[in-house]
DNA sequence: TCAGCAATGCAACAGAAGTGCATTAATTCA
DNA sequence: TGAATTAATGCACTTCTGTTGCATTGCTGA
């Protein structure tokens, strides 16, 4: 909790009550999460507090959001050296049809890309859907 | 529009008035559409009709449904010969930043991501932003 | 200390997706 | 043909997610 702290405040980000408890959540569940879930997870929170709790994270570069495909936008701490919008730092992200988790693969780059000429590439995301390495063990 | 009354038969859909128009629609745009710009397109009709019209050519494998990324599903005719529940025909999409206009690249098909141990990828989707090539003029 | 700014809680809103149900239209088949 | 059956439509309504306004509370730094 000492380490949360510190790198909230290495991020210049005010230590409150909340933004410990969402920062532990989500290094806890090392996944991706939707908002729902962390509001499931505290259930006297207020779901605005939490929003806007996961926005500060996302704005100080700590937390990326990720399009799974499922509808509902997604969140994971970035790992140390993520520079998420960087182009050549994106990673995939794999969503499993079983358990309905998504991971980062924060080590699968998106290969580069080619696209028609006249257009211009800046941006990337890909969703690899199939089953995860846990429900396989089944 | 004959033609479109032979597609919808061929592919064992009922011919209807909003069946026809939303087809032609669609084939005229020739470009990703979101639910409520064919609803926009057409004042008079009910949004429900639209969207289990939508729904049924999504079914019958005429349209595919895309996730652009922009929090609204879209959707697309398949060109002849799309088959897009197959893996390997996934084709790339493309979202432009400038115009917000999504494109399906047909033939730039996703290639062969690779996947940790244990995991079994059984399909894609990838969403390539940036400037398309009608912004790329000005 | 207290003025000023930041964070929180509560309420409310907007947009999209989806569903139940009664009505209307189209098909089937006797 | 015409009744019975099935499909499509229109309308209303719900749920879910994301988002914002605003008053209140808490923190901080001059
Ligand atoms: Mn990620
Ligand atoms: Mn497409
Ligand atoms: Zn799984
Ligand atoms: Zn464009």
């Amino acid at each position: 909790m000492k380490e949360i702290e510190e790198i909230l405040e290495r991020n210049k980000i005010r230590v409150t009550a909340s933004r410990l408890l969402v920062y532990r959540y989500l290094y806890e569940r090392r996944s991706v999460v939707a908002l729902s879930e962390i509001e499931n997870a505290f259930g006297r929170a207020d779901r605005s507090t939490l929003y806007r709790t996961i926005k500060t994270f996302e704005e100080n570069r700590i937390v990326h959001q990720i399009d799974d495909g499922t509808g509902v936008l997604k969140y994971a701490l970035c790992e140390p050296g993520c520079n998420c919008n960087i182009k050549s730092d994106l990673h995939l992200h794999f969503h499993c049809n079983e358990c309905n988790e998504t991971k980062c693969l924060t080590d699968h780059k998106i290969p580069p890309i080619e696209v028609p000429d006249g257009f211009v590439a800046e941006n990337a995301n890909l969703v690899i859907k199939g089953v995860c390495d846990k429900c396989n063990l089944n």
